[in-house]
This record gives C-alpha cells, structure tokens and sequence, in this order.
DNA sequence: AATTCGTGCAACCGCTCCCAC
DNA sequence: TGTGGGAGCGGTTGCACGAAT
C-alpha cells in the first residue's frame, strides 16, 4: 500500500544520471510502464515519481523556464473560468506546458491577488507614468450606515452621472456583499486613480467571491491579463454602467468627466481611520498591467469632440 | 552585510479512475 | 462482479533565489 515504508525508495532532486536512465526507458518502451523502472532495478525511484519527471521535466517540447506569455495567461484564465481547476485538461490547450505549470501559475496568481485584496491599508491604482502622486480630488459616496438602508440598496448616495465616451454613465451602488461603510473611494480623472480603502481587512470569502462572481470583463478594451484583474475588482468596476436615457430626468447638461468630489479626507471610513491618502503605499498598481491604464487615457475632451 | 520576505517551481502526497484479471 | 495495481490528477509542501529592508 501506498502508506507503508518502502526502503530503498529515491526521493528529492533527481540527478541528471537518472534523468538519463529514465529517457532510455522512454526511448525503448515508449512514457509508460512507469512501475517496471524500478522493478526492472533501473531506478530507486517510483513510477509516479518517474512519470511526474517526464512530464513535468523531460518530455520534449517543453517550455521549461520560460514565462507565460500574456496569450497564455489569457488561455489560462479563459479556460479556468470554464473548466475549473482541471490544470490537466487546460494544460492540453496550451503546448509546451504541464499541468503542474499551469497549476504554479495559477496560484501564485491567486496569492499576488490574495495580497493585494486584503491589503489593510489604502489601495491605491496609479499611473506606471507617474511615480510621484499628487494630492487628489475624491468622490464622497456619502457611505453611511446610519439611518435605514433602503430594501435595494446600500445607504450610498451615488454621484451624479456624467459622460464618457460617448456614453452617459452613472455609478450604481456597490454590491450588499461589500460592506459600503467599509470602503471609500476616490478618483482622480487627471490621474486616473482610483483608491479603495478598506476599514477592516477582508477575509478569504469577502475577498475572493465577490470578485469571481458576476464578471464581466470589458473584453473589447483591455488585454486579458487586465480583464480578469478587472473582473476581480467588477464590484468597483461594475459602478460604471451606462446609463438608459430614461433614468435621465431633467434635462440638465451632463459632465464630460467623473465629478470631483470632497477632499479624500471627508470619505467617512477614511476620516474614522485617519488614513493619508497621500501616504498610501503604491503597493498595488506594479500588479496591473500597464494597458490598463493605458485605456483609462485619453480624458474625454470637452472641446475638441470629434 | 545580514536578515527577512515574497515568489517560482519541483516534487511529493493522497485520492480517484480505469482496466485487466 | 469484485479486486488490485497502475496511471493520472489536484492540492500541498519545501526549497532556492532574488529583492527589499
């Protein structure tokens, strides 16, 4: 049985003179009969351990070393939204790679966004153009969880609508998932920066969840690297929505541009933290790619529409 | 220069599936 | 039909290495 102690039993590191043994094997009877290596005396090594080196090390063809590349990571996502966590079957899509690889990439994927979601302090995207940060303008969602939330909504007062693109949007109110005292935000249209901060710090279901629920990645915008950290953060992203022409009551002019808010010191859960935006670590932006940003330029211009 | 921390990756473990007998 | 062994798969661990402090 697979518990008890065998003796004699290779484990570790395999060295290049078994690498060989085991390519002659392979040569002569083909990557199968993994368990003769060892009875035939060949290896100390068990035959899942020598089928894993083949596949992982030794099959030809690999990509050994060699990064993802921006259209491998959009397989990886695309079919792991698909498929699940069947590394074996999403390896067989993408040549040269092996389930442990695409296994590897995945989590270590998940651990970066991991981090970045339960950073307990502000968030803060930026542009990779900018290194140095200015003191912004914020939207003030007015998020208070005094008084009766209303059966639909969180008790957030959304921003105005205004015009992007062409499209007229307006910011919905977060998903009931999202705590809306828990986070502020703030946007810079000059900057394009967005800040989350977080009063307490997610746990593992709040953080991953919400994020993987519901997406909808602007697909004809961004890369797909970009895509799915979007659609991680969808419950922010979402609040951008275009806006039917009915829900558009008085006529009024709309703005070109996301309103400027109060000052980042008035976000309610900002104040009752103390947070300095503008000591926010620039912790998170290094993990987007710069596409991203690059989509959020140009501002609308209000005068030289074309 | 030493230490800490984060990350990538190779390999192992335990389980399930499949198939020959 | 039941059983045992091999193969395959997904989860986890541990180590090496580079960057940051």
């Amino acid at each position: 049985m697979e518990g008890k102690k065998e003796e004699g039993i290779r484990k570790g590191p395999w060295k290049a003179e078994e690498d060989e043994v085991l390519l002659n094997h392979v040569k002569k009877c083909g990557p199968r009969d993994w368990s003769s290596i060892r009875s035939k005396g060949l290896l100390q090594r068990t035959g899942k351990s020598c089928r894993l080196r083949w596949v992982n090390k030794l099959r030809p063809n690999l990509k050994n070393g060699c990064k993802f590349s921006v259209e491998e990571e959009r397989v990886v996502i695309e079919l792991q939204a698909q498929f699940g966590n069947k590394w074996a079957r999403i390896a067989t899509y993408l040549p040269g790679r092996t389930d442990n690889d695409v296994k590897n990439f995945w989590s270590s994927r998940q651990k970066r966004l991991a981090r970045i979601l339960q950073t307990p302090t502000a968030i803060t995207f930026s542009s990779k153009s900018h290194k140095t940060r200015r003191e912004v303008s914020a939207p003030k969602f007015n998020c208070s969880s005094e008084g009766e939330p209303s059966s639909q909504a969180p008790s957030c007062s959304s921003p105005p609508p205004y015009i992007r693109n062409s499209e007229i949007i307006k910011m919905v109110p977060l998903p009931d998932i999202v705590k809306p005292e828990s986070i502020c935000f703030k946007t810079n249209p000059v900057q394009h920066e967005l800040t989350i901060t977080d009063k307490d710090p997610w746990n593992e279901s709040q953080s991953v969840i919400p994020f993987l629920q519901n997406s909808q990645p602007q697909t004809d915008l961004f890369s797909s690297e970009t895509q799915e950290l979007l659609a991680r953060f969808d419950p922010y992203f979402d609040m951008l929505v275009p806006l039917d022409a009915s829900e558009l009551g008085n006529g009024e002019p709309l703005p070109m541009e996301p309103p400027l808010f109060e000052p980042v010191g008035s976000c309610v859960s900002c104040e009752r933290e103390q947070i300095d935006h503008t000591m926010a670590p620039d912790c998170l932006f290094d993990d987007f790619p710069t596409d991203m940003f690059d989509q959020l330029d140009p501002l609308p211009n209000i005068s030289g529409q074309h």
